[in-house]
DNA sequence: TGTACATCAGTGAACGCGCGTTCACTGATGTAC
DNA sequence: TGTACATCAGTGAACGCGCGTTCACTGATGTAC
């Protein structure tokens, strides 16, 4: 009798539509990786819950195991997926304009893109946590970058500096990326440093690379 | 009588040696923050529970917050204590060394400090983490950072570049971070790259720093 | 094209583990007289 | 200097919250005939 009640009762919860086509599913995928990938960023791996995930993914906690196998796929997931947004954007930026290399430099060491950790950088935002995950990701990581220097490489000017097109190349990208992670940390507690790393590191950087004065 | 035996019998485990001088709690002190420290770097912040850090102190997790009020104390505790050790080892190169700059970047850059997260550099190993923590933690940053740039700045020599002294002291801290963060991060999936990464960012770096050749 | 049925993305309650934290209790240290 | 007593760093069992994960169940989708 208090059985049968029960199961009439934790039935009552089943009346919602459910099912959705392939193609539904497959955008509720990118959205959860969209969502973990964003706040990941924010406030790093351990730092976001399944659930939050999901419900800024406009889904619950359930969904997430249909499409993922736990939260560290996810995870590896996400951090793929941002990588390769932001190799991307830098691609594109290098093929587009006039004096690629110094443009991106604008807006990649620019204060907007140092106080939008969610929307910015994955490699920047990731940093240290890159250097802990697995040798997949760690690939992934390996194969942006070695497209994004052979994009800037022949994008380079005539430099003042002894180093080959390429090492200047590496370290243009490694500083870029210091730069922010540094100005970050800095930003609370002395934003004008905070700013002056970003400016200074864009001068160096700017003269690095050979651009046009 | 039931609750008899079972307070005699947790009374039974009460019968150690618990009290130490002042002296011994303060070295267990440091001994917690040298642990969170250290363990810290190598996993990240979240990666460590309470349980490991007293045990690799040689304490029990409850002698911990008998020192601190909660993790995050300590937490904002071993930070301050790495990004201190870490400028101080700065420090010293710069005012030892004939050439201050050249030998610290040798050692900052090389693979050997690449594969020691535990007990190298704090700010590469926290990178991330560090934009997130409060502004009392981002303020012991920049006070390391500002002696560290005055440390360097008058150990600069003569360089190719027209950015000035300031600039290129701003810009080859915030790079070498940067290096370091990128090698690891790649030291799983293209260790020849990994290599390359830190190699040329020495070269680079060198040259900007103005050293003898 | 229409019908019968299997599939499986999704729901939300429930689980259980591990973590940070608390607590009753200890007894040598360190202090007051 | 010796004695009485309060202090408090430390122990380890226990707590309870929150997290990742599981599970019974749904019903439109998509497929086989």
């Amino acid at each position: 009798m208090a059985t049968a009640i029960i199961a009439s009762v934790s039935r009552s919860c089943y009346n919602w539509i459910v099912k959705v086509t392939k193609e539904q599913a497959s955008k509720n995928r990118e959205a959860l990786i969209r969502a973990a990938s964003k706040l990941f960023r924010e406030r790093g791996i351990d730092g976001v819950g399944v659930a939050e995930i999901s419900k800024e993914a406009g889904l619950t906690h359930g969904a997430l195991y249909a499409q993922f196998s736990s939260k560290e796929e996810l995870a590896a997931e996400a951090l793929k997926d941002g990588l390769e947004r932001a190799f991307e954007s830098a691609w594109r930026r290098a093929e587009e304009s006039p004096d690629a290399v110094g443009s991106y430099l604008d807006t990649y060491l620019s204060k907007t893109h140092r106080d939008q950790m969610a929307r910015g950088c994955a490699i920047a935002a990731s940093g240290s946590e890159l250097g802990r995950q697995d040798k997949a990701t760690s690939c992934v990581f390996a194969d942006g970058l070695k497209r994004t220097i052979a994009a800037f490489e022949p994008a380079l000017g005539k430099s003042p500096l002894k180093a080959s097109q390429r090492e200047r190349a590496l370290a243009i990208a490694a500083s870029e990326i210091g730069a922010l992670v540094v100005a970050r940390a800095l930003a609370k507690g002395a934003p004008k440093l905070s700013e002056e790393v970003l400016t200074a590191t864009r001068r160096v950087l700017g003269e690095i690379a050979g651009e046009k004065q």
